[in-house]
DNA sequence: AATAAATACGCAATATTATTGCAAGCTCCA
DNA sequence: TGGAGCTTGCAATAATATTGCGTATTTATT
């Protein structure tokens, strides 16, 4: 259940390009295109890739507008934990939820939607609607530096 | 240039899992192979479709932290700002860099990094040594409720 | 350091999957 | 209601991935 240089190399080639051939693929890292593809075989079946995704267009889609959400909760009950994760969770235009540490803002989320008309209904519609909600603060994104999905393998080297 | 429900389903369901195969797609969306694939490519040339990549288990990886920094320059200058966005685009670690709103908080960044060891010499070997880099303020990821890259197309409707 | 066991390799053959040409069927506008 | 332009599905073809197997390489053990 260890990595060589080649399996990392090939995860990092995946990261960045899931569409490129088993031929190519087992070119770039040196390799003939039999073993390469049992080692991406591999790769999946014990769980270093998670899954192959494809990432759209935003503004072509009409999606002008990221946004980042601090919330803050009244209580930190389980009930409240709960109530908001299930409803965070069933909101497609939250690509991202998590529980971070730090003074009074318990969540931070990511949500991409077209304009600001949008977010503001959203924001009235569903965040404000769920129970213990008390600070909201939005800050919206001017410009992306970088956008990835990508990791850093360095540390395994 | 516009897009109809299948296109919209084709988009939804390679977002969600760019390994299906051609056959399996078209049958998900109601349509025979040929006019699926084909669609598919349509999608990619007119540029709906971004990219492929895979997604990695990161806690296998053994990246076990994820921490957001909100940074705050000096001062607003073309130059620093194009310091801040050379350094931060050559760092692994980082995801995703933002310029955003809000009152001191300029950028909000993404890392995704071993332990808090390895963070605590990022930020010190490289935020920090970032000219006008001012106020830094770290929080980190106790739980992920969501973590897509999958974007919602329902306004499209 | 030698050797045995296990693993990984590349080639060639096979199987799977995607793509293309084409005739028939829709759709939409005049 | 007719016709131009697209879109579809089928079948044939092309591209791509996968597998068996003999050889080579690595790893572990003494």
């Amino acid at each position: 259940m260890k990595l060589d240089r080649t399996d990392r190399r090939i995860l990092d080639e995946l990261q960045k390009d899931s569409s490129i051939s088993n031929q190519d693929l087992a070119e770039k890292v040196g390799l003939s295109p039999s073993p390469c593809s049992r080692r991406v075989k591999q790769l999946e079946e014990d769980g270093y890739i998670d899954r192959y995704v494809a990432r759209l267009n935003q503004s072509q889609l009409d999606l002008k507008l990221t946004a980042y959400i601090q919330i803050a909760l009244d209580r930190h009950t389980p009930d409240r934990f709960e109530e908001f994760d299930k409803t965070v969770r069933n909101c497609p235009e939250v690509v991202e939820c998590y529980l971070v540490t730090g003074q009074s803002a318990d969540y931070t989320v990511k949500v991409i939607v077209p304009d600001m008309e949008y977010y503001q209904k959203f924001l009235l519609d569903t965040i404000t609607q769920i129970p213990g909600v008390t600070g909201v603060h939005s800050s919206f994104v001017m410009r992306k530096i970088v956008d990835n999905t990508e990791v850093s393998l360095q540390h395994l080297s």
